[in-house]
DNA sequence: CTGAAAGCGCTTACAG
DNA sequence: CTGAAAGCGCTTACAG
């Protein structure tokens, strides 16, 4: 396990003593060969390790490397080699947990591959996912990862043409956009969600409601697909009992409350999201109804919270740390980067709640 | 407000048509110059407004850069100018929400500077603050802001050099780190959590548990102090009264299970932050407990989730987008920026937990 | 196996 | 007000 405790923090830097330093400025790879008594071609062999180097001189260099504490410029690099070395992440809402949850596996995948996170939240925001698109040419990506809910494939065209003009990989994480040649790993959204209603209804339930068929989410439409196909088959299919009100936690709130004023007989609820699920239940509990004997709850997306609710939270297991090592995997075998779709299964995890 | 609904995705970027390019790659200052007729030397000032060109020349460049799509390459400006335009955020875990939605506000800031946020989470490891040292170098980081809860101080000097010699601004946010010369924000937290627990005693407790001194977070200890001086005030201090078991909810949980397995007598909780909170509402509802009648808690942070966890829990707040607002102006005003302090307050949010 | 030289795309003294 | 030239720190053909 990783060292987490008070005292691994003090031993950081500090064992050993910096090398005395001449100038101010850092070594470049001009100091380093002038040191090593070799050429400028001859450090960035070993530094590189992009041609065989003599081990007399490989030597000389990694001494020199050493003792100058040499760093290879990385912008000095990457304007050599025509693209920088970090990856730009699009979330769709990094306030969200799972969101969060994912960004923190790609960027620990992405300096697996000593790439570095560049962190771009959307908020939603279709005005800033088009600011981005203005911005990023400058940075010369090494590649941009869509990791966003939102139906953004009306706008997605000039970003592709000039992906590939400019030969940034392009990935997306949760929707599937292979149709536009992204690679894509997802997760099981629409058969998972299915299933889940389908076991509502064999345990009886036919008033089941949706919440989170969210106004512009690809995701949450997805899954809301899977919850219609399970209930016309049931011939339970009600447009009423479907609530797309707001975001997170005040969308299941919201929706609950809005159905019980109206005198809406519910036994059920599938949420979009877990955040939905909890505040479905703050409403139900509003208002006296206990979960699950008079409403059963089930969210999606397994965050945290779920198994800290009262009752715990039944809800869809998903996979952010494959996802992410799936992503590590795309970006290092460029070879094999073909617009392949990952699907990556969810699981039903009974709880208290449903 | 935002456009956020499915039709704003449409526009992007799709309106207007690309102009037609010649070549594959994009255009250089070099090809803007030979378009308009003048020098780089020119070009580059109308682009930077470095210095005063004559409105013929100036017009002649505007329309040079529109026409060829002129993007700056950021990675040559940055090796010219000795420094990259992006900050590295170290957070010291983006799974706690509140972390989370610092991250979210300080990208938004940094983006209206122009900058790029480069993530990097700690996930309270000691060990990857150290890999950063040892790679931030190579980046010619413009800005490092760390946001880190835990006690990193004692590591932290040589980064302090190393950043000094360099020109990287250094900021903090959360912990005060002035005694090294960074500019700090953070939030009262000490005082916060006294007046917290002295309403507690005030409500006639004095069996007040404290969950959430973690290991070597300097924020929790900091809270934890504000604790104790409101109980040693009273008389109460107790130390069996205080936990520091884990992270998060389980946090909270443990702690709970672990004091009513030995027969405590607890009538409150103060929680080290919301989660823990959380995690303590769980485990007392576990063993049948009622919030607030048989138990009081109040967490601290104020995160969404507190609103709609039933009871809802009363806490303390905080502000992430005063705090990057501030981070925002640090990085602007180069000037001004001293080491200085800013506190930011922090007030009872009362709810039914406490 | 090794080195001298060109060049990635910018900005900024230096002359005029 | 404008331009020619040097240089930021690398890597990679090109010769040898």
């Amino acid at each position: 396990m990783m060292k987490t405790f008070s005292n691994a923090w003090q031993t950081g830097l500090s064992e050993g003593t910096a090398p005395s330093r001449d100038s101010l400025a850092s070594a470049t790879v001009i100091d380093v060969a002038r040191r090593a008594g070799v050429s400028l071609a001859t450090v960035s062999r070993v530094l590189n390790a992009s041609a065989v180097v003599s081990p007399e001189l490989r030597d000389k260099v990694s001494a020199a490397v050493q003792a100058l504490e040499y760093r290879p410029n990385l912008m000095a690099q990457g304007l050599r080699k025509g693209h920088s070395n970090t990856v730009a992440l699009l979330v769709g809402d990094i306030a969200q947990r799972h969101f969060a949850e994912l960004t923190m596996h790609v960027q620990s995948s992405l300096e697996e591959l000593g790439a570095s996170l560049m962190l771009y939240n959307l908020g939603h925001s279709a005005a800033r996912l088009k600011d981005f698109f203005a911005r990023a040419p400058a940075m010369r990506l090494r590649g941009i990862v869509l990791a966003v809910s939102d139906g953004i494939a009306p706008s997605l065209a000039p970003l592709v043409t000039e992906a590939r003009r400019s030969g940034v990989t392009l990935a997306a994480i949760g929707q599937d956009l292979t149709r536009f040649g992204i690679a894509s790993i997802v997760h099981e959204e629409r058969a998972a969600c299915r299933r889940s209603v389908e076991r509502l209804l064999t345990l009886g339930h036919t008033r089941i409601a949706y919440v989170g068929r969210i106004k512009g989410s690809a995701v949450g439409s997805e899954r809301f697909r899977g919850y219609r196909t399970a209930m016309k088959a049931a011939g339970a299919f009600d447009d009423a009992l479907v609530f797309d009100l707001a975001f997170r936690y005040a969308a299941g709130h919201d929706a609950i409350v809005r159905a019980l004023d109206r005198g809406m007989a519910l036994t059920a609820v599938q949420g979009g999201s877990d955040e939905i699920a909890a505040g479905a239940i703050a409403a139900l509990r509003d208002r006296g109804l206990r979960v699950p004997e008079d409403v059963a709850i089930v969210g999606f997306g397994d965050i945290e919270l779920g198994a800290y609710l009262r009752p715990a939270l039944t809800t869809l297991s998903s996979h952010p740390t494959l996802a992410a090592r799936h992503l590590r995997d795309l970006f290092d075998g460029k070879g094999t980067t073909r617009a392949d779709l990952t699907v990556l299964p969810r699981s039903l995890v009974l709880r208290g709640s449903a």
